[in-house]
DNA sequence: CTCGTAATGCAAAAGATTCTCATCTCTCTT
DNA sequence: AAGAGAGATGAGAATCTTTTGCATTACGAG
C-alpha cells in the first residue's frame, strides 16, 4: 500500500497525504499543478487546504516521490515518478504533454557536463512543438 | 546603434527601451530577472518602472531580441539572444550557469519531435550539476 | 512644430506559493 | 486502550512575481 512510501519518506501517514498521493497514482492527467490537485480533491469531497496541498507536493518532491516540473505558464506542475526518468514535449498550441526518453541525448547529457567540468546530477529537457492532434486549436 | 533593433520590432525608440537593452548588452551577470534589471536601472540613477521592465522584456522576447528561460526558482530570467542557440549547465550548489551547444542532441530532438508527430518549435534543456569552482560551497 | 498614437509610471490587481498560528491527529509509550 | 508530544492541518494573512488600468508623457510622421 502507499502508506509506506509516505512512512519510508519519513512523514507520518495522514489522510491529506493518502489521498494526494492516491490521486497522483490515479494519474488522469499526468502532470498536475498544485491548484489543479485541490480542486481535484475537492471535487471528490476531500477538505484539504491548498496550503496543505503545496506542503505535502513539496515534501513527497523531496522525498523522491514526485518531479516538480517548471514548464512555461508561471506555475509549477508535478508528477508521480515512477522511477524511470524521461523528458516532455509540449504543445504550445494546446498544452498536451507527451513523455519520451532518449539514451542518446541522456548519454551525451552526461559527457557534456564532465566536459564542463560538472558532475551530473538531474536535467530538464522540454521540447516544444506544434502538435499534429486534431483537437488541437490553430490548426489550419 | 541598437536603435535599429528595437525599431525593427516595430516599437518606438524611447528610452527605457535603450537602456535596458544596453544594459542587457553590458550583459553583467548573463542571465538577469526582471527584478534585477531594474535594481541596476535605479542603481544607474534610470528612473524606470519595474512594470515597464516588464513590458519592455516581454516585447522583446516577441520580438526574438531577448530569451526568456524558466528556471527552478519561481522567477523567470532573462538573456540578450546573440543569434546563436545554445543550452544551460547549472551548478545547484552555486547557481553559477555556463552554456553550451551539442549538434547531436539537437539532432535528436527535432527526430523525437518528428516522431511524437510535433513539429518542433523551440526546447530548453538544463542540465543541474555540482560544478568544480573553487569557490563553490558545499565542496568537500 | 503639432498632433495622434503608443509608451510610461504608479498603484492596484491578480496569480502562485509560503508562512503563521491555533487546533487537531498520528505514533509511540505506558 | 489512554495519554503525551511531535508533527500535521486549515484558514487566512503575507509575500513574491508579474500583469493591468488609467492618467500623463514622449516618440515620430507629416
Amino acid at each position: 500500500m502507499d502508506n509506506q512510501e509516505i512512512r519510508k519518506a519519513g512523514l507520518k501517514v495522514t489522510l491529506p497525504r493518502v489521498k494526494i498521493l492516491e490521486l497522483l497514482e490515479a494519474s488522469v492527467p499526468r502532470h498536475v499543478s498544485a491548484e489543479d490537485v485541490y480542486k481535484m480533491l475537492l471535487e471528490k469531497g476531500e477538505e484539504i487546504g491548498l496550503a496543505t496541498v503545496y506542503r505535502v507536493l513539496t515534501q513527497f518532491e523531496a522525498a523522491g516521490l514526485v518531479t516538480r516540473h517548471n514548464f512555461e505558464g508561471g506555475h509549477a506542475v508535478f508528477e508521480l515518478d515512477r522511477g524511470e526518468h524521461h523528458d516532455h514535449i509540449v504543445c504550445v498550441l494546446c498544452g498536451k504533454v507527451e513523455e519520451f526518453m532518449d539514451a542518446t541525448i541522456e548519454e551525451r547529457q552526461k559527457e557534456i557536463a564532465a566536459e564542463h567540468g560538472f558532475e551530473m546530477e538531474d536535467h530538464s529537457l522540454i521540447i516544444y512543438g506544434r502538435c499534429n492532434n486534431s483537437s488541437c486549436p490553430g490548426r489550419e
